[in-house]
DNA sequence: GCATAATGCAAGCAAGCACTTGCATTATCA
DNA sequence: TGATAATGCAAGTGCTTGCTTGCATTATGC
């Protein structure tokens, strides 16, 4: 029962990476088992003796893909010092976060309503812990008295992760516009953000 | 020709219309044409015979959509003596026709990177159009004092618009997690973007 | 070296898909 | 009424899909 565990994980291990990256691609509807498993490089008949259906794959897929972000999450250490520096840290890494899942993102949007409970397993396990760590922060510095008291604060989480998903989707569209970079984008529109949020109104200078 | 002109466009009419719906519903790949013509209330042979092709029929029905939010937009007239009311409204607006077309649009972030000439169209045909309009109305507000000088408007533009879409994704998800009301998330949120972003920063008051 | 488990391969199945064809039926309008 | 155009209906075509079956081949660990 041992000997086979490396093979047999590098294979099952292939396929879910090759599964993530072909219904990022192509959907879910999309996606087709032959070509999941041709880019694994095993034949597709191994696809089905390892998962048993095309929808076990997705499942094996989005767990791979939430367990990976709540890592991320976890090595994520804000400095709860300098508010406006801790805000673009999380900024900064929810964004790489979403241009790494981008296409897998995308389809889930796009799927979201047809398949509601894989929905609501992917917000429990992804979109949740952001909010509950980022609403963290924000009371914080609430305390910190760096942030107005008078705020509804899972408004405030969910406006900030909604203008960097927005962000991410427009610049990985065909048609991005181009007239601001990506670097841009965040700087300006946190910095909007935080001066909404804070209780000193300093003018920010460019 | 005359005569059969209204029979024909009723019927024309139906099929794009009961394909908006189903596309929106099943996704530009999960949208079968037997669904349409059924929900349409035709056979499908006949839809055949007016598009000649399923691709053809969604180019119609993405045409009818931007020719609607042409209209929606040249109808907006935004309070420009007072800036949060027009920004306010610009949001209404704007959220109005995002849950209108819910369906759809998350189709379209779902398969643009498919479809990208598709998704070019659309574009081109309704975000640009919205970006301009918002844009100026910052300017102005800008050369009246309202507004900082020291901001990349096309990124206050596409943040504006961001955190609206984002929440518009939240609140028809399957999901939702219900601890604010939509009212409130505009109130609040546009209330943020136009501390954010004004001149004279006083505290908003709740 | 040998049993056992994993993989490959060729073929196929049943269903669903976009789209077509041929013909009967209905509505339109002069 | 009678020609013409639009629609309905039944059937079918060729392709793709998820998934299965049977059997040969390879690797693994004792």
């Amino acid at each position: 029962m041992e000997r086979s565990k490396d093979s047999e994980k590098s294979c099952k291990r292939r396929l879910v990476e090759a599964a993530r990256e072909v219904f990022a691609r192509e959907g879910l509807k999309g996606a087709t088992t032959r070509e999941i498993a041709r880019e694994a490089g095993v034949n597709e008949v191994t696809l089905f003796r390892h998962f048993e259906s095309k929808a076990n794959l997705l499942n094996a897929v989005l767990k791979q893909v939430a367990d990976r972000q709540t890592l991320t999450l976890a090595d994520l250490q804000p400095d709860a010092d300098d508010f406006r520096a801790g805000l673009m840290e999380y900024a900064r890494t929810y964004g790489r976060m979403l241009y790494a899942d981008e296409g897998l993102i995308r389809t889930l949007i796009g799927e979201a309503n047809r398949y509601p409970e894989l929905a609501e397993t992917i917000t429990h396990r992804c979109a949740v812990p952001w909010r509950e760590s980022l609403q963290q922060y924000l009371r914080t510095q609430q305390t910190a008295g760096n942030v107005r008291k008078n705020l509804v604060l899972p408004v405030m989480v969910d406006m900030f992760t909604g203008f960097l998903l927005a962000a991410m989707l427009r610049q990985t569209s065909p048609w991005k516009t181009e007239d601001y970079t990506e670097h841009e984008y965040l700087a300006e529109s946190v910095g909007v953000f935080a001066c909404g949020i804070e209780t000193t109104n300093q003018q920010k200078r460019k």
